[in-house]
DNA sequence: GTCTATATACAGATAGAC
DNA sequence: GTCTATCTGTATATAGAC
């Protein structure tokens, strides 16, 4: 938990990129050792079993999730702002790691389904105080939810509302006149 | 095409029904047979292999797809209220089928998730003549995208914003000031 | 800690009877 | 049009050498 072997967080970053780019059902073990440039016993090494990569990369999101909302929550152009610029995908670590899990719950990972539920909770509560009410609330939390859902979509090949800069500080502009 | 036979139709019902409450990691021919009350040989006979089954699962999503749109277009209540009704999941046969098509492009399908990204072209040039500018246009299409996702994940066991009638009204009146 | 080799299981698809 | 039986490929996981 506290300093997590290097080999393992490669593993768990490559576990990542095959998801990403071609899906749960592509990242066998196999494919997975092949991503992080290790042979299939090296892979089971470090997880005994695909359940525990699984699990390993939930716990991650879960971490890094309310940590990147700390940072919203205090940022200096506004936790509204701030929250959906979060949202848009920059192929940050924390992005990487939200796709995927958001993959395995599509794919039917209950797990990481109640993990994804549990994250938007806290992201909401931290929201409510900065938003005038509860329909203002749920207006911030639904376009960033489509913001990141564009973008999930978007990786291995999809769409996207392919916001610019310029267009996302408009829309920032236009949530925050109804939402704040 | 025209008349499609029932038969294949019950089939690809079945098959909806297992993606959704399960995804598609689960949906094997085995059973997707089971649920639609057939032998596999007998699935077989109707849709050769299991491409087949999502290839058939994702024309229907375009041309149901399709429809629903004119109706929202037209739509008494104003297009842009029928549409965010229309997309909070109500289990109509046409939610039931972008879900599973929504899985099947999470779960790595490049056929699914291009059908998705020009349905949503369709619908973005449908509403664009209705609401003010393109910012207000992206943060219809970004709501709308939100409540289906969390819709989609909600059903095999997930998040959900649970907007009741009265709540989703209230958005729907704060879109409208923001947008139309 | 990382490897090769292998056991076990199951999915997709075929063949052919009814 | 639907069935049973079966082949083949591939995925997960184990065993044990280095």
């Amino acid at each position: 938990m506290s300093r997590p072997p290097r080999a393992r967080e490669s593993v768990l970053d490559a576990y990542e990129d095959v998801v990403i780019a071609d899906g749960p059902a592509a990242a066998t073990m196999d494919a997975v050792a092949r991503a992080a440039g290790v042979s299939k016993g090296g892979l089971l090494y470090h997880f005994a079993s695909k359940d525990a990569l699984q699990s390993a990369v939930i716990e991650r999101m879960s971490s890094r999730g309310v940590a990147e909302m700390a940072d919203v929550a205090t940022s200096p152009v506004g936790a509204i702002a701030a929250f959906m610029r979060s949202s848009i995908m920059h192929n940050t670590p924390f992005d990487r790691t939200i796709v995927t899990v958001s993959r395995l719950a599509q794919n039917g990972d209950a797990v990481a389904s109640d993990a994804l539920r549990r994250l938007r909770d806290v992201w909401e509560e931290t929201l409510r105080p900065h938003t005038r009410d509860e329909t203002a609330l749920q207006l911030v939390m639904l376009v960033s939810d489509g913001l990141y859902f564009n973008n999930a979509l978007s990786t291995g090949s999809v769409p996207g509302p392919d916001l610019d800069d310029d267009a996302l500080g408009a829309l920032i502009a236009l949530v925050e006149r109804s939402a704040v």
